[in-house]
RNA sequence: GGGCCCAUAGCUCAGUCGGUAGAGCAGCGGCCUUUUAAGCCGUUGGUCGCGCGUUCGAGUCGCGCUGGGCCCA
């Protein structure tokens, strides 16, 4: 049996340009050097630079200014003897002009090795086109590394999901909207953080794993430490270790990080997403919807540059102050019901019913109002919606509404159709939350998995004397969607999560 | 979990009624010293996702599988 192992797998075009490496080598240089001549970055000229006005070729050249730069080599134009090239730093460009006349020995030769995909670096002194596009008069050229496949096709980019997802990196290089939305990602969640801080909100870390799954009702996953010998659980929430941390006597505390949840993959959730949870001592649930909705604004403002931005063909507008409903007034608005049919049991059953809600006896109310709300009203929630006043049946660490213990004081924010927040005036009575956890040990015998564990530390933190607290987690995925109009959670996603390919070529006959 | 759709050259895609597998880009060989998806001439490249079946004959029809996408609860 012939086992595929490390070799490569044929290719004519590495073959092609295994040679073109071997000549180079033959020339005595390095395809592979160690640090690459560079004096400017490319984004760095051509921010200085692109003026024609301000620069016309005359005043270029009298510069006499030699930089280098270096980038990936994206477009080859051959004009017999010259030649030119564009090459790409992190998203800009910058055209290079190789001519026979200008190029030092041996750039020629080395030019007829140039593939796309090449990472070189050029020396030369800068010029304007015929056309009038900012370029590198090539003197000479250094190569940084010799690429052995080639580029996805340059006009129409990777097309395929499936290989754009799992080989992102040639997305990012042939698709420079993908590249775009990455960066803006990442401005996003700095200028979330940043925001915070500007709050006065310290950030910290909180344990990934678990040895009990805390704060979320999901499902989660299992994994095992050697040492210990002992189950652990990849976390779903890191709410339970920040109360303690409030306990403990921090005042403003959040944390971004990752949440883990073994659940099904769709446009709108991967198994592992990043979440920011902030909790503050003294506030409740008015506090947390101020907060929410200046985060908001002025990350739409300052990394998007507006207030009002496009949602597919819709436009969404992030100014203050978002609209407030309660559950069951959403539930009678997007639905045309009556809202005095959702103060009566047994009208709320028939309304379940109705739109094919499954086991509806054995529900209570407080959960047949929550489908209702997710069939009738979540998907027509475009513009940021407060949604208050749940069912405590769904919320087993908040503090009821004050005069009506059927329902706490919790907000879940939906914009575009997502949830995209939940936030709670957290429970702080042990007794009542030791109650709550009763509960929901009672549905876990049931055989509802998603139900919350019992953690007894955690009662026993809030028995030493838990402050009142807003609390509130906030989907960075899904904002990333909404702020960069990105219609899937992988397309914010750098590498969401795929089912391995097979195997090439492991036919074990036997 | 249920339904629908997709998989053909390195990439983007055609492929009619079941009858010898195509184009553009890329590659290779030429021409061209200011091009912009450069242009012109020539040319290499295929396990049509995998398997089974129907048929004289399957990229095409049927069944199953794998991977992916979309919709629904």
């Amino acid at each position: 049996m012939v086992r595929a192992g490390v070799a490569m797998q044929p290719n004519q075009y590495r073959d092609v340009r295994l040679e073109k490496l071997g000549k180079l080598k033959a020339l005595g240089l390095d395809p592979w050097p160690r640090k690459a001549e560079r004096t400017h970055g490319i984004a760095e000229l051509a921010a200085a630079y692109a003026d024609a006005e301000a620069w016309p070729n005359e005043k270029l050249e009298g510069l006499e200014l030699t930089v280098s730069v270096m980038g990936r080599i994206l477009t080859i134009r051959e004009m017999g003897k010259s030649v030119f090239s564009h090459l790409t730093e992190n998203g800009e460009k910058i055209q290079a002009f190789f001519r026979m006349n200008d190029l030092a020995e041996p750039g020629w030769e080395l030019l007829k090795l140039l593939d796309m995909g090449d990472f070189i670096s050029i020396t030369g002194p800068l010029m304007r086109t015929k056309t009038g596009e900012l370029s590198v008069r090539v003197k000479s050229i250094q190569f940084l590394s010799k690429a052995l496949l080639p580029l996805p096709e340059k006009w129409h980019g990777l097309q395929d999901k499936e290989q754009r997802y799992r080989q992102r990196y040639l997305d990012l290089i042939s698709n420079g909207d993908v590249l775009k939305t990455f960066q803006l990602r990442s401005r996003i969640v700095s200028a979330v953080r940043r925001f915070m801080e500007g709050q006065g909100y310290l950030e910290v870390e909180t344990p990934m794993m678990q040895p009990i799954p805390g704060g979320a009702t999901a499902r989660p996953f299992i994994t095992h430490h050697n040492a210990l010998d002992m189950q652990l659980y990849l976390r779903i929430a890191p709410e339970l270790y920040l109360k303690r941390l409030i306990v403990g006597g921090f005042e403003k505390v959040f944390e971004i990080n990752r949440n883990f949840r073994n659940e099904g993959l769709s446009v709108r959730h991967n198994p592992e997403f990043t979440m920011m949870e902030m909790y503050e001592a003294g506030s409740d649930l008015r506090d947390m919807m101020t907060l929410t909705e200046n985060l908001l604004s002025s990350v739409a403002r300052e990394v998007m540059g507006s207030e009002q931005l496009p949602w597919g063909e819709q436009e969404i507008s992030y100014s203050a102050p978002f609209r407030r409903l309660t559950m069951k007034d959403a539930i009678a608005e997007y639905g045309a019901i009556d809202r005095h049919q959702l103060e009566d049991g047994d009208s709320v059953r028939t309304l379940a019913r109705s739109v094919h809600v499954e086991d509806v006896d054995k529900k209570s109310l407080g959960m047949l109002l929550g489908e209702l709300f997710e069939h009738h009203a979540e998907k027509q929630l475009l513009q940021p919606t407060f949604i208050t006043d749940y069912p405590i049946e769904l919320s087993p660490l908040t503090k009821t509404l004050e005069g009506d213990d059927r329902f706490v004081d919790r907000f879940e924010l939906f914009i575009g159709g997502m949830e995209i927040a939940n936030a709670y005036s957290e429970l702080n009575d042990p007794i009542d939350q030791m109650g709550r956890f009763q509960a929901q040990m009672d549905e876990r015998e049931a055989g509802n998995d998603e139900a919350m564990h019992l953690d007894q530390d955690f009662i026993t933190s809030l028995e030493h004397g838990f402050p009142p607290c807003g609390g509130e987690g906030i989907g960075i995925d899904r904002l990333v969607m909404l702020l960069t109009n990105s219609q899937s959670i992988r397309d914010v996603i750098l590498f969401p999560l795929m089912r391995p390919p097979k195997p090439a070529e492991s036919e074990e006959k036997e």
